[in-house]
DNA sequence: TCTGGGGTCCTAGGACCC
DNA sequence: TCTGGGGTCCTAGGACCC
């Protein structure tokens, strides 16, 4: 069977996110930030436009701001996440062979549908999500998951393909005329170092990548940069995955909004980190035997002292009971503070993942941080449950605090509409 | 005043074993 | 003075992605 990908790629996702409940928002310059309101992570096109780069800390932009009334909005993962479930929901009513790429990518499988054009489906694609969900997307469409990403390039800059193109059956001279256009950097899998050093070696276009000596490629590449090299003459090598597979590590991190020198308040802090962790490793029915405790002052203040410092804790056995691990994680804290440094940032990282079904028992437990009693999987159960069914932190531990005052900035947050009942859409 | 968060894969090199 | 060969496992670091 051919191989056919199509790549959907959601246009400056968040923006479009906030437009689809905000449709004063359509045409105007609008931009989403990161978390605690520091960077730009989306960009309409007005602002692109503007020459404002992905990931520009808003400070440096605040006059660009006042002089063009650029809408500013602090990110609101939980709408955003829903929105990214309907696009993918819509694509599954074309095909079942969708690969979740990211929040806002999907690979769809074109090659088990009996289509006779692909470009026409292509416009389809985009038009039933426009329609149902009402967000712009892109589609790329190749025998290879590399060359959709390219195709959805061109599409992106060039507004005359209406947001779809696909290379199928386009004769490979044709091709390379697009490949000669394309710098090698906007090539998926080649970042800044790798750009660096291909452009030392005289490759500077995708067309010039595309006819580089394999094994030269291959030796200052690996075998991922052969991989690319070898998608990219039309020959599929990185195929769809369909399952998403369990992390091997988990990590919850923040940056803190106001800065912190207690140990009292880095604790809560990190209480909270590893009930987010937590959370996450038990819906991948996942249990873990080592948690990373990490800290840092701002690295940014270079008249302020600068201290960071890790330290990791390894369980007896395998655990995924919140209490073990807020309990390993405040001691793993005391390991690391030092007082006298003003604190940016906290995290933790859970890692040394197994399966919960799967997992080697020590027959005496001798570990500190670790409860034995027989009830605390149905416990967990049962409080994972309530904040599933009534919303986050419903039921949640004392040690996590109740004013959070180290809570990262979100000051321009849009409602919650799909998720939340207080926040749902009115209109007046 | 103000600078995000969460992942994956690959390789080289060291430790250790027989 | 001479100082094997082959294998595994682990970790750190470097690259990438969105």
């Amino acid at each position: 069977m051919k191989k056919i990908f199509a790549l959907i790629d959601c246009n400056n996702f968040y923006v479009s996110c906030e437009r689809v409940f905000n449709p004063k928002l359509e045409n105007k310059p609008v931009v989403v930030l990161s978390n605690n309101d520091g960077c730009c992570v989306a960009r309409s096109n007005e602002v692109k436009k503007l020459g404002v780069k992905m990931g520009e800390p808003l400070f440096k932009i605040k006059d660009l701001v006042t002089k063009h009334k650029i809408e500013v909005f602090s990110s609101n993962y939980e709408l955003y996440a829903d929105i990214s479930n309907r696009v993918m929901q819509t694509l599954f009513t074309f095909s079942p062979d969708v690969e979740v790429y990211s929040i806002d990518e999907a690979f769809v499988n074109l090659g088990s549908l009996s289509v006779d054009s692909y470009q026409k489906t292509g416009l389809e694609i985009r038009k039933r999500i426009l329609d149902w969900v009402g967000v712009p997307v892109s589609v790329g469409i190749a025998p290879t998951k590399t060359l959709c990403k390219i195709a959805n390039e061109i599409v992106k800059k060039n507004p005359e393909y209406k947001g779809v193109l696909s290379l199928t059956d386009m004769p490979e001279k044709e091709i390379d005329v697009i490949l000669k256009k394309i710098e090698v950097s906007d090539i998926w899998g080649v970042g800044r170092q790798y750009t660096k050093k291909l452009n030392s070696y005289g490759i500077y276009t995708s067309y010039d990548f595309k006819h580089s000596n394999p094994e030269f490629i291959k030796k200052i590449m690996t075998i991922q940069g052969l991989k690319t090299q070898t998608e990219l003459k039309g020959i599929s090598c990185i195929p769809l995955e369909y399952e998403i597979p369990d992390k091997k590590g988990i990590c919850s991190s923040r940056s803190f909004g106001r800065p912190l020198t207690t140990f009292t308040e880095l604790r809560e802090a990190v209480s909270n980190f590893v009930s987010i962790a937590s959370e996450k490793l038990r819906s991948q029915n996942s249990k873990c035997l080592r948690i990373t405790v990490f800290i840092q002052t701002n690295r940014f203040k270079s008249n302020e002292k600068q201290y960071s410092n890790s330290y990791t804790y390894e369980f007896q056995s395998p655990t995924s009971y919140t209490p073990d691990l807020i309990k390993a994680g405040s001691f793993a804290l005391s390991k690391i503070f030092r007082t006298g440094y003003i604190y940016k940032k906290a995290g933790v990282f859970i890692s040394e993942i197994q399966n919960e079904n799967q997992v080697q028992e020590v027959l005496f437990n001798m570990d500190i941080f670790q409860y034995t009693g027989p009830k605390k999987d149905f416990l967990i159960r049962e409080i994972d449950f309530l904040n599933g069914k009534f919303g986050n932190n419903t039921v949640t531990f004392g040690s996590n605090g109740f004013k959070k005052s180290w809570k990262p900035k979100s000051e321009k947050r849009s409602d919650r509409y799909t998720t939340c009942f207080a926040e749902i859409l009115k209109i007046t």
